[in-house]
Order: structure tokens, then C-alpha cells, then sequence
DNA sequence: CAGTGAGCGAGCTTCCGCTTGACTT
């Protein structure tokens, strides 16, 4: 056994540092926290001073008996965990659960994986930071206390297992307020003035494409202003050529990657970081979970040397970036290549893309700026006051451009790309066309994964750990979905001005489609206006900045952590208490209008089982009827005669075979019901309206999609089937499922084979995660 | 696999941040 442990959170940092140390030093890892509140009730003693009751972890047992051992064994514990208030409390827990002897630990931190930096860490340990313990658990109470109070106060409020907490609320509050925000959005249609202009120049023709410095409201003004340029002449009243240059981003960080990934790669965010994490694992890119933008003494060299090499000298700028980003904590450094000199690596395709842009964005943050021309050229018209503007934009030296070009999440700018003609103040043009179109103003965009987490770090809130994770959990709770919507169509007016000819035109275009797109679900929404009507300071937007600060403040040792939480905790749990007592249940119960034959109110709510219609009154002698909203349909938005659409199911389509076809909508959606069996709708068909012919063409291609499932059955044995499944042949014995070995045609196995096959020990398979309940 | 919405009220759900591994459809 060697004399010296060293714990770390990773286990392939673990692996990485132990090359770097001697024999004398064995690396182990933690895995992350090995203790946390228990789940038992709050976990936390209210009553006697908010003394954390914290255990084990389950998943942690194992490392936790393993590293105790290891530890009593050595003469010292040298405590790596990262150096944030995550790390120093890891670091605290592991000598309260290995129960180690605290004289006989050392506390050292590091910020790159370098052997220098390791030996270096090493001889300079210190002292554990009680003070930054105490900050963390501070946090970790508060999120403790707010999660814990909170949901509860929601399962009896609005429905069970529901969820609320400092981070995952404020997310479904973005979401939410954006909805309202884009329905309640006016569009306004104004005109805008675009001239195509021909220059001569040594006899050659030259087009000059140019917008108009102003917008017209209406159409009456756009035209009259194409009258106006009717017999106007028109000529170039100054040329503005300025410098001006781009700087490359910073490298990535956790949120940068994975906003960059969406955009470049398509990746979700929880997809970035199962690639990112296999790219680390493998020792390819540092680390993936960080907010700094750091970059390691060594990897601003060795990217120096490879863009002087690649490129050239004037191609390299050596740059070190601050963070911005409010509450980082800069354990890490930024995510860069482990090896620069590494232009392409080996794996699988998403592999290769995500390194491919780590690299990049990489070399291009140490790489001069891009130098750009910027030219204006204004064009008069004779007999108007506006003016018409033609941007140009040349590269005089490409800089980090020539490696990396970041993309943006608006995407509406068309104007300003490009070479412009020669052109001179004074010289005259000869206009070919002129047109105004109507253009309409867009809504506020909806949030995806990426900018959602954009916006948090911005606000500070969530940690680059917990960013893919927090959006998972919105979405398992119902709060919010992942969705697209369909374009749709509208007519706009174009007047076009050519050979002295005024004339007029209607398009039609596609608007507003919406791909990967974050909606508020109904619950999302009604969850939403109940906290905040009740709670709104904790879904403030400063509420986790205003906390950070006392937590910076118990950090520095100005404040003791218990008595911070005492404070927040007393009002806080008394407006709990007030709302579970006083508060009636909430259900978003909106009158929609009166149905015609029976003068009943007709009613939307969320009902036990999600949102639904209720004709009549709860507390009528005659029961009133329900009916489910269906999934495209929302409390917000559906009409009195939608809704009462809904009652016409179960609907009668019509006689098959003397019997009835019935056609309504169940829990996994619209189908058909004949015979006691299902057969569900296809999407383009509505229970609504489908007819008895085509409900027939459903039903006969169902039951020979599944004349074609059984392959093979056997007399003597009735529970054993080959069947036709999604992914091919397979063998049924009850109901569990067996795979045919490739070499084995399915057809011609007999009895004796397919139990031979089932003896066998089934191989292990990817796991898969399963949706939803149970 | 597929209609639920009245209501005995058992016993359950839930937070945020660290970190990976997983044994059956």
C-alpha cells in the first residue's frame, strides 16, 4: 500500500494525474459528493439550528468503504477535489465519512491537468476552507428547504408529484412568460424600399443593390413614393469606406459548447454532453462541466506554435479571456483539445464533429482579428428627401475567420455582405427596378434548449452540471415541452416600380415555423401563475444572485450560514403554512360560453388527468359530463366550439362486416375501435371527420401488417411464435421476447431450436431509457 | 395498451450539484 492517497472527483482525471506522481502515490476518485442530505422528511432539523442530517449515498457505499480503507491505511490523504465550494465541501465530506484523522489530510488544488501543476499543487497544500463549507451548505439547505416546501405546497394545490425549485422554476417561468408574451404580440406590417441601380464604369455595367433608409407604415406612402422616383434621377451622394474589425469568442465553456453545438451540429444539450463526455473519457478534450474561459499555460503555447506552423506568424495573437458570466466559479479550464497539435481525431461521427468545432473555436481564440472594410455608399434620389443606402463588406485579412466563424441565433440579416461596385460621389445611375414590400415584425423567438441555457447563465442561475439535467426535468414534469410548429401562410403586397410603370402585387409566403422549440404545457403555465402569484420572490430573477451573495458573504466568514438560513427560512415557512391552509385548489377553471341545446356552462380545467371540458356544474343533481382536451389543444387557447367538438366522441363511423366502427380518441391518441380490437388513426386522419370507406382502409391494412407479424407457430407448443417485429424476426415463448442468432433463418427453426435458443443467457444490451411512468 | 373526472383517503411524490455506471424490453 502505498503512503500517499490522492482523491479526486474524476475517475479519468484519477488516471491522468497518477502518471504524473510516483509509485509512492495512489489516485483514486470520489465520484463527485458521497454524502447528501437525507431524503427522509426535509433532512435538515429546523428546529435546532438547521443542522444537516446527511448520509451516505446509495450509488456510494461501495467508494465510500473502498476509500476508507485505503485511507487508514495511508500516512496521508491529500484531498484534489476541484477548488470551488462544491470541491472544498466534497473534500469536508470525505473526512467526516472515511473518518479520517483531519491532521493527517492535506487540501490541494489545481486548475489544469499538467504535471507541473500537479507537482506544483503538492508542495503547496493548505488548510481545509471551513468558511467556503459553510457556503455550500448554505446552498445546499436553501435548495434543500425551497424544493422541499415548496412541492408539497403544489401536490395539494394543483396535482401530485409536481415539482418547484429556485432552479427548475424559473426556468418553466422563462418559458412560460415568453408564451404570453408572443400571444399577446401585435404584428405590424410596415413597407421597405429596396432599388436595384446600374453604374457604367469604362463602358461595363455595375449592379448596385440598395435599401432605402426609411420604412413607410402603409401602403398609400409606399406608393407615393414610388411616384416619386417615377422621373426622379438619381446619383451617389457620398461614399463612406471605414476599418473595422471581428474578435474571435473566447473557448468554450459548458453553455457556449452546448448553444454552439445546437446551432452548428443540431445537437441537444443533453446530446453535447454525452458526446462531450465520451471525448473526455477517452482523454481527448479537458474537461466538459466549467465556466471559465482559461486556458492552460501549455495550451497557449502549443496553439501558438500550431497556428504560426498552420498559418503563418501574422495569423497568431496570444489572448487571455475574463469571465463575464455572474457567480462563475473557475474551477476548470475552458474545453479545449487535450492535445492541440491534434487537428482530427478517431470515434464515431458525432465524435469527430464536436472535436472538430472544440478545436477550432480553440485555435481561433488565440488568432488575430479579422480585419474588414466597411463601405456605405449613400444614392440620392432627385425629388425626395430619403435616401438609398448600398452596405458593402470586404475582408482585407481574414484573421481566425479562416478557422472559425460563429454563428448567432437570429438569423434575419441579409443586408451588408459582399463586394460593392467602384463608385464615386457625384456619379449618376441609371435605376432598373424599385419595390416596396411588406414586411411584418416578429415575435420575441421561443427559447430552445441552447439559448434557454444561455438565458440561465446569464441570470446565474444553475451550474454547467446541472444545465442538460434541469432541462430534462422540466420536461418529465409536464411543465414544458419540446415541440414545432407549422408555418403559416400569409399574402404581403409588393409594388414594383420599372420601365416608368407603377404596378402591384399580392404574394404569399410562409411564416412563423418553429423547429425544437421549448412550449409551456398547461400545467407549466397554471404551476407558473400559482408560485408566482404566492411566491414570487423566490422567482425573482435575482433571487439566486442576491442568495450568492450572502453565500459569498458566509465564503469570506462575514456570516455565520445557519443564521442566513434562519432568515430566509422564518417568512418563508410561514407563507407556506398561510397558503396550504388558507389557499383554495387551483385548477386555471375558465368559463368558455354556454352550450346552445342545454344552456349549460361549458368550463376548461386541469382535471386529475390533465385538461379537460366540463359541461354543467360540479355540485348539479345531474352529473356534469368531461371530456379531454386532445394533445395539440391548450386551456389557453381553445374555443367554445372546439370544445364542444370534443363531445362528439365516441362517434359512430359506420357498419363493416354488420358491425360498428366507432372512431373517438384515447391515451395514446385518435383510433379506431371495431370487432374489440384498436386500430389506431394515422395522423392525417381526424376522428372527426374520417370516413366509413377510409376507416375501412385502416382497419384492412392493420390486419395485414399483421398477417405478416407471425412467421411460425407450433402445434404442439402454443405459447412459442416466430414473429415479424420492428427490428425483424424474433422468437416469443409467453412473454419474453428471444433474439435469432444471425446465422439461423428464421423460417426453418424448429421447436427444439427456439427453446434451445431461449436456454441461452441473453447478451447485454444497451440500456434504454423508458419514458414516463413506472 | 385505449371510456377515467363521485370519493373511503393508504402511501407516495419533491430540491440542486458533484460524478459515472448500468445485467434486462
Amino acid at each position: 500500500m502505498s503512503k500517499n492517497l490522492v482523491i479526486v472527483e474524476s475517475p479519468a482525471k484519477a488516471k491522468t494525474i497518477e502518471g504524473f506522481l510516483g509509485k509512492d502515490y495512489t489516485v483514486k476518485s470520489s465520484f463527485g459528493h458521497v454524502r447528501d442530505l437525507s431524503k427522509d422528511g426535509l433532512g435538515v432539523d429546523v428546529l435546532s439550528d438547521f443542522k444537516p442530517n446527511y448520509i451516505i449515498s446509495q450509488d456510494k457505499k461501495k467508494i465510500v468503504s473502498e476509500l476508507k480503507k485505503m485511507a487508514s491505511a495511508a500516512d496521508i490523504v491529500w484531498l484534489a477535489s476541484d477548488e470551488d465550494r462544491e470541491g472544498e465541501a466534497i473534500s469536508w465530506h470525505l473526512i467526516q465519512a472515511l473518518e479520517i484523522d483531519e491532521k493527517k489530510t492535506r487540501r490541494i488544488v489545481f486548475h489544469e491537468i499538467t504535471k507541473d501543476a500537479i507537482l506544483n499543487a503538492i508542495k503547496n497544500p493548505r488548510l481545509l476552507d471551513k468558511n467556503l463549507v459553510d457556503a455550500q451548505q448554505a446552498r445546499r439547505v436553501l435548495d434543500r428547504l425551497v424544493g422541499f416546501e415548496l412541492s408539497p405546497v403544489l401536490w395539494r394545490k394543483v396535482k401530485p408529484s409536481l415539482s418547484a425549485g429556485r432552479v427548475q422554476s424559473v426556468a418553466v417561468r422563462l418559458i412560460s412568460e415568453r408564451e404570453k408574451e408572443i400571444e399577446n404580440f401585435n404584428i405590424i406590417s410596415s413597407y421597405k424600399v429596396v432599388g436595384d441601380f446600374i453604374v457604367n464604369r469604362d463602358s461595363k455595367d455595375y449592379l448596385l443593390h440598395a435599401e432605402l433608409n426609411k420604412k413607410f407604415e402603409g401602403s398609400k406612402e409606399a406608393e407615393s413614393f414610388l411616384k416619386k422616383c417615377v422621373n426622379a434621377s438619381f446619383s451617389i451622394s457620398n461614399v463612406e469606406t471605414k476599418p473595422s474589425k471581428k474578435s474571435p469568442s473566447p473557448p468554450f465553456t459548458t453553455s457556449t459548447l452546448q448553444q454552439e453545438a445546437s446551432r452548428k451540429l443540431g445537437f441537444s444539450v443533453a446530446k453535447t454532453m454525452l458526446v462531450a463526455q465520451q471525448l473526455y473519457e477517452s482523454g481527448k478534450i479537458t474537461y466538459m462541466r466549467t465556466d471559465s474561459f482559461n486556458l492552460s499555460d501549455m495550451a497557449l503555447t502549443t496553439a501558438k506554435n500550431e497556428i504560426i506552423a498552420s498559418f503563418g506568424n501574422e495569423y497568431q495573437q496570444t489572448r487571455k479571456y475574463t469571465t463575464k458570466v455572474k457567480g462563475a466559479q473557475e474551477a476548470h479550464e475552458a474545453i479545449r483539445p487535450t492535445y492541440i497539435s491534434k487537428h482530427a481525431i478517431d470515434g464515431d461521427v458525432y465524435q469527430k464533429r464536436l472535436y472538430e468545432m472544440i478545436w477550432k473555436r480553440t485555435i481561433a481564440s488565440q488568432m488575430s482579428d479579422a480585419l474588414i472594410e466597411k463601405t456605405n455608399v449613400n444614392i440620392a434620389v432627385s425629388t425626395a428627401s430619403e435616401e438609398f443606402v448600398a452596405k458593402g463588406e470586404v475582408i482585407k485579412f481574414d484573421g481566425f475567420l479562416k478557422v472559425y466563424i460563429e454563428s448567432t441565433d437570429d438569423d434575419n440579416e441579409e443586408n451588408g455582405k459582399g463586394t460593392l461596385p467602384e463608385v464615386f460621389k457625384g456619379d449618376t445611375l441609371n435605376m432598373q427596378e424599385i419595390s416596396a414590400i411588406e414586411r411584418f415584425t416578429l415575435h420575441p423567438p421561443r427559447y430552445t434548449e441552447a439559448t434557454l441555457v444561455k438565458k440561465l447563465e446569464e441570470l446565474g442561475i444553475g451550474r454547467p452540471s446541472t444545465y442538460a439535467p434541469t432541462i430534462s426535468t422540466i420536461q418529465k414534469r409536464g411543465y414544458v415541452v419540446l415541440g414545432n410548429r407549422e408555418g403559416k401562410e400569409r399574402s404581403y403586397s409588393i409594388y414594383t416600380l420599372k420601365n416608368n410603370k407603377i404596378t402591384s402585387n399580392n404574394k404569399t409566403e410562409i411564416y412563423g415555423y418553429e423547429k425544437a422549440k421549448l412550449f409551456p404545457t398547461d400545467i407549466g403555465n397554471l404551476v407558473n401563475m400559482f408560485l408566482m402569484e404566492h411566491f414570487s420572490d423566490i422567482l425573482d430573477y435575482n433571487f439566486t444572485a442576491s442568495v450568492e451573495k450572502e453565500f459569498d458573504e458566509i465564503a469570506d466568514g462575514h456570516k455565520i450560514w445557519n443564521n442566513m438560513i434562519k432568515e430566509f427560512y422564518a417568512p418563508f415557512k410561514e407563507k407556506v403554512k398561510d397558503i396550504q391552509k388558507n389557499s383554495e385548489k387551483v385548477s386555471g377553471e375558465k368559463l368558455l360560453g354556454i352550450e346552445p341545446e342545454s344552456g349549460k356552462n361549458v368550463y376548461v380545467k386541469l382535471g386529475r388527468f390533465g385538461p379537460v371540458i366540463q359541461i354543467g356544474e360540479t355540485d348539479d343533481v345531474n352529473k356534469p359530463r368531461f371530456a379531454g382536451l386532445m394533445k395539440n389543444q391548450s386551456m389557453e387557447t381553445i374555443t367554445l366550439s372546439e370544445a364542444l367538438e370534443l363531445f362528439k366522441l365516441p362517434r359512430k363511423v359506420g357498419i363493416y362486416q354488420d358491425k360498428e366502427i366507432v372512431a373517438t380518441i384515447g391515451k395514446f391518441g385518435p383510433y379506431l375501435k371495431f370487432d374489440n380490437s384498436f386500430y389506431s388513426l394515422p395522423k392525417a386522419d381526424s376522428p372527426f371527420t374520417v370516413t366509413i370507406e377510409r376507416a375501412i382502409e385502416v382497419i384492412i391494412e392493420k390486419l395485414e401488417k399483421d398477417s405478416k407479424k407471425l412467421i411460425k407457430e407450433f402445434t404442439e407448443n402454443a405459447d412459442v411464435k416466430v414473429l415479424n417485429g420492428r427490428w425483424g424476426a424474433y422468437i416469443a415463448i409467453g412473454k419474453e421476447n428471444y433474439k435469432i442468432p444471425k446465422d439461423k433463418n428464421p423460417e426453418k427453426l424448429s421447436l427444439e431450436e427456439c427453446l434451445k435458443i431461449a436456454e441461452q443467457p441473453k447478451k447485454p444490451g444497451k440500456k434504454v431509457f423508458r419514458k414516463g411512468k413506472k
